[in-house]
DNA sequence: GTACTTTGACCAAGA
DNA sequence: ATCTTGGTCAAAGTA
């Protein structure tokens, strides 16, 4: 593959890496096409991410040296360049942080398809890896009708159906995520998972393009990378940059929740934003004294397109999957550190509280549970304050 | 009383 | 000065 790299900053000091070449199949679908022909072209594109992935980990040696900036790079220039991460590095204050994002120039109505795992594939990877094939089934809220997804080890419930809704078998979630390479279709690979893992992933499986998009016009042109603000990119412990749910269901709705990374978000803000016929929203991580914000948006079929994170997190993530898993006992364990908390303790993120009343609203609050990204339901009401100390913006009306 | 979403209003920056 | 746009606030509502 040959093509040519541009990396050029915006005005608002983002980098963009725009991939210049036609290494990528141009695929044209209209919404008459059958889910079959939808399929073939979709599942061709992902196979060229699939094995541009495994080529660069088949390399022993890029493997242990690349690193993910440089994958999303290499992808870009497909896998001629010799860009140094240098070039792409970003912001690393922990207090200037600001949105970087990079997307395709100008895209075609509907920017992502959903890159699914094979139901052959073995959950148990996922599951002691920081990848998680998750079962994702967007069922209505009964209030707001938008949608909320399922717990990744519901596996045997993932392919049920409820209230018409339309499921979306399996979904991949990648934590960790430095850099998400998409095409115009919004074929995301984000590739800050740990490299065997991720070569593993490839390895053995193969990513598929569901064959969905309701009334999308489907075009698949050139690729480009994402750099996102990799700032915090230095802690392994407190990674800053979520997964990037790679898959949603195209049930034209909002999933209500964003992406299962392991935080807690706070939505506080929606956008309409020009082109885009879904809104943007904005979330802030939950956790006391932490002010990460993300940035969701959605294409046409409910499909996460890109996420813009904020900022650094000063606290382990939660993980609800796991201590559903681990259950029966207190425990809390990270599968990112490693570390086991016990519930309660002041490294259980899952029990901090942010004291609202003082910081972003003089509301009080009344809802007896909290459900966390991934949907569990946290009967824990453990109450932290530590609102003081914020250092951000305030605004005086 | 808590935790979160919704949504109109407000603000700042840029054209 | 005015308009547009993106980001945020915060009251109200939900569960
Ligand atoms: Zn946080």
């Amino acid at each position: 593959m040959n093509a040519a790299l541009s990396i050029s900053e915006t005005q608002g000091g983002d980098l963009m890496v725009t991939r210049k070449g036609n290494s990528l199949p141009n695929i044209s679908l209209s919404p008459k096409d059958s889910p079959e022909v939808a399929y073939k072209g979709l599942n061709a594109a992902s196979l060229e991410l699939t094995s541009f992935m495994s080529s660069i980990f088949e390399d022993s040696t890029s493997r242990d040296q690349k690193s993910y900036e440089q994958l999303a790079i290499l992808y870009a220039t497909g896998g001629s360049s010799a860009v140094h991460t240098d070039e792409v590095s970003s912001d690393t204050s922990a207090h200037s942080a600001k949105f970087r994002s990079l997307m395709p120039s100008k895209l075609p109505i509907c920017r992502s398809p959903c890159i699914t795992i094979p139901p052959g594939f073995s959950p148990t990877i996922l599951l002691e890896s920081p990848i998680l094939i998750s079962s994702s089934q967007f069922e209505l809220s009964p209030t707001t009708g938008s949608h909320q997804t399922q717990l990744p080890f519901d596996h045997e419930e993932s392919n049920n159906s409820k209230d018409g809704v339309k499921v979306e078998k399996d979904s991949v979630f990648i934590p960790h995520s430095q850099i998400s390479i998409s095409s115009d279709l919004g074929a995301a690979v984000s590739c800050g998972i740990s490299h065997e893992e991720l070569q593993s992933w490839t390895s053995s499986t193969r990513a598929i393009i569901s064959p969905v998009t309701q009334g999308c016009n489907l075009a698949l042109r050139n690729a480009s990378a994402s750099v996102w603000d990799s700032k915090s990119e230095a802690s392994e412990i407190i990674p800053a940059v979520q997964p990037m749910p790679l898959s949603y269901s195209l049930t034209g709705q909002l999933p209500q929740r964003p992406s299962k990374d392991g935080y807690n978000w706070r939505k506080y803000g929606q956008k309409q934003v020009r082109d885009s016929v879904y809104p943007r929203s904005y979330y802030r991580c939950t956790f006391p004294s932490c002010y990460v914000r993300k940035k969701v948006e959605y294409s046409c079929n409910g499909q996460i397109t890109r996420i813009v994170y904020k900022g650094e997190h000063n606290h382990p993530k939660t993980q609800a999957k796991e201590r559903l898993n681990m259950n029966n006992g207190n425990v809390l364990h990270s599968i990112d550190t490693g570390v086991t908390y016990p519930i309660g303790s002041a490294t259980d993120c899952s029990s901090g509280k942010r004291n609202y009343s003082g910081l972003h609203n003089s509301t009080g609050y009344s809802r007896g549970s909290n459900i966390d990204d991934d949907g569990e339901v946290n009967g824990n009401s453990s109450k932290i304050d530590a609102d003081s100390g914020n250092s951000r913006e305030v605004k005086h009306r």
